[in-house]
DNA sequence: AAATCAGTTGCAAATGGTTTGCAATTAAAA
DNA sequence: TTTTAATTGCAAACCATTTGCAACTGATTT
């Protein structure tokens, strides 16, 4: 249950061959398309809609569809944490080994810019709800919107 | 801006006469199903999806493209607030007059039961990551999830 | 290197929530 | 009662995502 909220993005970009190992270990195999779209992930700190990996992708290299199974595997995986900005498109982030993922983004609701957030749901306050509720395994999903400097004027 | 967080489902179920007027002041016709929506709405403490509320009204009283259409009325006039659980279905919940209805959900992953819940994300780190940033009108979107008492065992 | 086989892919079709076009209907104002 | 703009139902469109299936291919075994 580990949620340490802690500055994933600071970590260095995983190399391919880490990426591709975790995979080979799961019994899963590298094809050309699962490359490729590490390869996008890798270099994207923000999170990515499946169209968008799509895009990047050289025309033709694979299917949209194939990316949306990739993903559906990375996440089961735990290779990459999907995000939900509330507009109907899942959105997917690479994770570092031994990483959850757990983090949040602040998102302009004019130009759907976005930046990384290092800051949690307070560890005390989470507890204290699901204390109170009797719940058990208790999480968060957390997203700010607001009007970034560029938008502004 | 205000964002209060505070005590919303201890507000005293509105009066059905209050709904109406809202509607009539914004010059919208008070129509069978908008009546039967609203009271619907009225009675349950929770966000409810479309389809539900579809299914508890008595079949035939009216269209699920109606209800679709009255929740984007009612969400736009201010007297709903939609809320994402993350399952890819909207679910409106009645907002009474002069609120904004912000607040977070306590949601079962297993049976998928709600709980209100009063806590709001710490208004000062929420200043603290918009100043950081240098964001204005900075908001959060937040819901809870875990496992509730009779689903636990 | 050839055979093997489970995992993978593309394409078309299905799904599920939500939206839209439009002609017929109706609440509320005149 | 007449008038008129708002509303409704129904069918169809939309959009993100999933699924069925036959063809294909990466990795492992002979
Ligand atoms: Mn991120
Ligand atoms: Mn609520
Ligand atoms: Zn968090
Ligand atoms: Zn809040």
């Amino acid at each position: 249950m580990k949620k340490t909220c802690a500055h994933h993005h600071h970590e260095k970009k995983q190399e391919l061959a880490s990426l591709t190992g975790r995979l080979r270990r799961e019994s899963r195999k590298i094809t050309g398309p699962r490359a490729a779209i590490l390869e996008i992930l890798r270099h994207h700190p923000h999170p990515l809609t499946n169209k968008e990996i799509f895009a990047e992708l050289p025309k033709g290299e694979c299917d949209l569809v194939t990316i949306y199974r990739a993903m559906q595997m990375l996440e089961k995986l735990g290779m990459v944490k999907r995000f939900d900005f509330g507009d109907g498109t899942a959105r997917f982030e690479l994770v570092g080994e031994g990483d959850d993922g757990h983090h949040h983004h602040l998102i302009c609701t004019r130009c759907t810019g976005v930046v990384e957030i290092d800051e949690c749901f307070p560890e005390e306050i989470e507890r204290r709800i699901a204390r109170a509720n009797r719940f058990t395994g208790v999480t968060h999903r957390l997203e700010f919107f607001g009007v970034c400097p560029d938008c502004q004027k």
